[in-house]
DNA sequence: CTCTGTGAAGTTGTTCACAGCC
DNA sequence: GGCTGTGAACAACTTCACAGAG
């Protein structure tokens, strides 16, 4: 249900390493990984172990190891990794060396949020254009990104190369936003409408859903009953 | 990495149901069949086959109806899915029977989008309060919902059962205002901060990083070249 | 002795394919 | 005929445990 797979369907081997298979899962947790490590290269921490990382996402040094390992060999038997090699490493298997370009669409109170999210700009990726089919918010800035309307939107979009189209529309929208977004050329699609949408094959997709999350949340507190009256000791 | 499991520890035998284990990615995917029984009861659809449902959130209809038989039988050979009667089913199980109450930390710009973000009172989770620590922001309301301060937590919410807590503040403040979260009685947690944060066993928690999933979808990019000529036909 | 990298074992999740009921 | 429910086959992922490098 979650994103196509973006794999180029006949690319068996590319040139540009050995690159055997590397399982989604492990690719859902590098930018966790890459996290802790921006953390510790702040704090000067030169090197760092598997069982580090491990505690600090809260998994273990096994599934740390064997997650870079699908990646390369980066650390040192006997010493751990060096922590901005490591974060060079994953930067560059998840293709984030170079700035990348998002539209966003819909701004609305969550958009707006969005768009003054600093931790896009801090990630490297920047902000092109803002859509909406408000004309009270067209032609504003918000957070310095210009709103246009989405009629505009093949226009606006002609000479640049959009990497991520971020929806943040109603859900009754939300399909028809995505189509526009793929016929303007956007490579890839985050969805924040509460509404599963199609795009065609071979064109990433992601979708967040804070009610999803929040209804699993639910299910893990069945059984549970009531209000804890001990609260359990913290660790840390 | 993602959510602790939740599980009281020692329960091998509740006396509620038969409840064969349900695998974790099926509780993911429930929410999402959810969404779509809401659509089609909205369109007065009464019957819906598993052939269907996979269609619309893009699965296969062999997944759905092993989701659905890990929580019961609701379906009738021949015809389909009752389309109310599994609405009913699937709240039941998820536990969003009654309704939850939800507190959030952090009014800042994300904060306030989810505040008057109207998918929450929709989906039956309620808004008790707001914390900050800002002086501004305390006492005021937002989207109806006091702000209170920090401090004020465990007094607030003395007689309240919290089923989870919004974490949505910056993240150096994240892991302090979990422990907070954990310490007035807080049953669960989801953090929007995008920073790992550890709480203690037993408490649900679950994270949404947005620039993770910036990431995730950049990995995807990586080897197709630039920007799409001719945009793929599209489906549906 | 420490900590990585990795086959192999073990576990979990998905898909197949068909019996059973409408 | 149509569609569910489900063992059984298959595939993916995680954990173990240890060889190998510093």
């Amino acid at each position: 249900m979650d994103a196509k797979d973006g794999e180029t369907p006949g690319n068996g081997s590319s040139k540009r390493l050995k690159k055997a298979k590397v399982p989604k899962t492990t690719v859902g947790r590098l930018p966790y990984y890459l996290r802790v490590l921006y953390i510790l290269q702040q704090s000067n921490i030169p090197l760092v172990s598997s069982e580090e990382v491990a505690k600090l996402i809260g998994s273990n040094s096994a599934q740390v190891r064997k997650d870079l390992s699908y990646i390369g060999e980066f650390g040192q038997r006997g010493v751990g990794y060096d922590v901005p090699n490591l974060i060079h490493e994953l930067e560059h298997f998840l293709g984030i060396t170079h700035l990348r370009h998002i539209v966003l669409v819909g701004v609305g109170r969550l958009g707006t949020a969005l768009l003054n999210y600093p931790g896009f700009h801090e990630r490297g990726f920047q902000l092109i254009a803002a859509f909406d089919n408000d004309p009270k918010k067209v032609g504003t800035k918000v957070a310095g990104v210009t709103v246009y309307h989405i009629d505009e939107m093949s226009d606006v979009l002609k000479r640049e190369t959009i990497d991520i189209g971020v929806v943040t529309v109603p859900s009754d929208a939300a399909q028809f936003v995505v189509d526009e977004l793929i016929r303007a050329g956007v490579r890839s699609i985050l969805n924040f409408a509460p509404m599963p949408v199609s795009v065609p094959d071979g064109i990433p997709k992601r979708a967040m859903c804070i009610a999803a999350e929040m209804q699993i949340l639910s299910y893990h507190l069945k059984g549970q009953r009531g209000r804890r009256k001990r609260p359990p000791a913290l660790r840390r």
